[in-house]
DNA sequence: TTTGAAATGCTATGAAACTAGCAGCTACTT
DNA sequence: AAGTAGCTGCTAGTTTCATAGCATTTCAAA
């Protein structure tokens, strides 16, 4: 089980993966940069390397210089990320968390995008019926 | 800014909190039970100590025995890790964030609850809509 | 082909994370 | 009141994290 590994990340680990989750691909010094309180150059290396031996990013050459990414693909990590946020905020109850993250946000949500959300409802509830 | 404590949280201390926030209140010997390759108790009760120094959790004396639990609401936290969710996986939309996790979580949830969402989403647009 | 900028590989080290074990309370039972 | 079960407080040790600095390699421009 390689997700579970998310959660035995340390800090700075995790911090990177975010930024690689995030931008896909990136080289050390991209990562570096986008890092909260940026250590040296050197010490997002040897992250990185270590990030490598415990499987979750590999390294591509481009050049004279690598372009590391992880090796889960996003929507694995998306997904075992929402288990774990399911699990800790809503006893695993999916439909409670979508719920409790709609009204959470639906301030800050536009018209448009409120439409956007109920139709791709509308479709799941649609695929469900054709189903049973 | 509290929040932003939560990414500075060693291995162990986010394993601690995240334990916390879904049980709500927790003794140590509780939250050693529950954690991943469980320590012993007295590095979790040191664990404990050190949340409480950092002002993620507090404890209340209860018969002779301290129960823990975080300081930041529950909605606090939730919303902390959406927030990051929302950043990483899909570039800071709350609503393609929504989608995403509707279009993710369908299949395994079944129609009423898929009911349940719709009609939490129709009430948001509601509010929108008396809004403008 | 020499030179310089920009990478990477490697090593050493201080700080922090983790941990076990034991001593000392507290409350209950006999 | 003595014993015991279940706590907390404390200390000291090991491991891992996180980092800087320097040596080496690569690539392209002069």
């Amino acid at each position: 089980m390689p997700q579970d590994q998310h959660r035995n990340l340390s800090r700075r680990e995790r911090q990177i993966m975010d930024i690689l989750l995030e931008q896909g691909r990136a080289g050390a010094e991209d990562v570096r940069q986008r890092l909260p309180e940026p250590p040296s150059y050197s010490a997002v290396r040897a992250m990185l390397v270590k990030l490598e031996n415990k499987g979750q990013v590999r390294h591509a050459k481009e050049g004279s210089r690598y372009i590391y990414q992880p090796t889960l693909s996003r929507k694995t990590a998306l997904s075992t990320a929402l288990s774990r946020l399911v699990q800790v905020f809503f006893g695993g109850s999916v439909s409670q968390a979508v719920s409790g993250m709609v009204e959470l946000n639906a301030g800050r949500m536009s018209e448009e995008e409120l439409d956007r959300v109920a139709e791709v409802i509308e479709e799941a509830r649609g695929r469900k019926r054709r189903q049973s």
